[in-house]
DNA sequence: GTTCGTGCAAAGACTTTGCATTACT
DNA sequence: AGTAATGCAAAGTCTTTGCACGAAC
């Protein structure tokens, strides 16, 4: 579920207006994370810190660890992008493209991440606005479990 | 949504001899944090692993820390007690007590939890194993918003 | 009695912060 | 020029681990 270069390049302008809209300036480094991380999005990949590090830090040297803490923070709290719990320990991190909620299959054996575009909650979304009176702003769904690819390659090797 | 004392017994009973099974020992200290969880579960609470560390070293203060992450570590590793990515930071963990997978209404305000029993994803559930082929072992809907409470108090202090 | 579990303190992993310097607008 | 952002290193927070002692079976 990646996006094309197109859809990318839209997404990036609002994401710099976005920051600018918020007096935040358009630095070098903000520019490079956002840039890398919208790379990482064309393939479907969510990304840890330090995986974003890695590759920002290997385009430009100078760009410290703490830089790219900051900036994924900053994205975070303008919900520019969307923090994950996919795997066991550490916050990984996507950009939001758009208003509808997708969903996420992880896969426990390697750990591969499908993505899902359901409105089946929708019925849901109104049980709980409805009966609970609960003003819903944003939800996740998470399901684990063995992915294709996996059932075949433990069912071969029994 | 808590569980009563009945139920609660019954748990417990089943969680002590899921230890056995595998050769865990039943010790002091595990037996407290376990009813200890027990115990905020009748409340529908979930805890951090220092809350409950604080509870258990209440009653007990020869036990430490560590232990009790190593208690619900294990715990964890034998789907006893599920994770929960509720709040912001820090992990939260409640008793597993049946398979019905309950949904969390997180209030971004006053960061009640709310608990929403529903089989709506059932037709989910049956779309991504068909089309998709992923064998589901487990699901977790989490959703953000405002609860019904902060909305009216917050409509008043306007 | 043996083996596993525990407490303590130390180490580890990840994230944030203080401060002098640098770079946007 | 003036303010905000950065890099670095140090400090902070949460979690795990090594080891000698103690408790369960």
């Amino acid at each position: 579920m990646g996006v094309n270069k197109k859809e990318s390049n839209e997404i990036k302008s609002k994401m710099f207006s976005a920051l600018k809209e918020h007096d935040y300036k358009l630095t070098k480094p903000r520019k490079l994370v956002i840039e890398t991380m919208l790379g990482l999005n064309l393939t479907g990949t969510h990304c840890t810190i330090e995986e974003l590090y890695d590759l920002v830090h290997k385009k430009d040297p100078s760009i410290g660890l703490a830089t790219v803490y900051r900036t994924v923070n900053m994205l975070y709290e303008l919900r520019l992008v969307a923090k994950l719990d996919l795997l066991d320990a550490r916050d990984r991190y996507e950009i939001i493209k758009n208003e509808h909620f997708h969903h996420h299959l992880v896969c426990d054996e390697c750990s591969k991440i499908i993505e899902v575009q359901h409105d089946l909650l929708d019925e849901l979304e109104e049980m709980i606005t409805k009966k609970i009176g609960f003003k819903i702003k944003n939800h996740s769904l998470k399901v684990n479990g063995i992915c294709k690819e996996c059932q075949k390659r433990m069912e071969k090797n029994e």
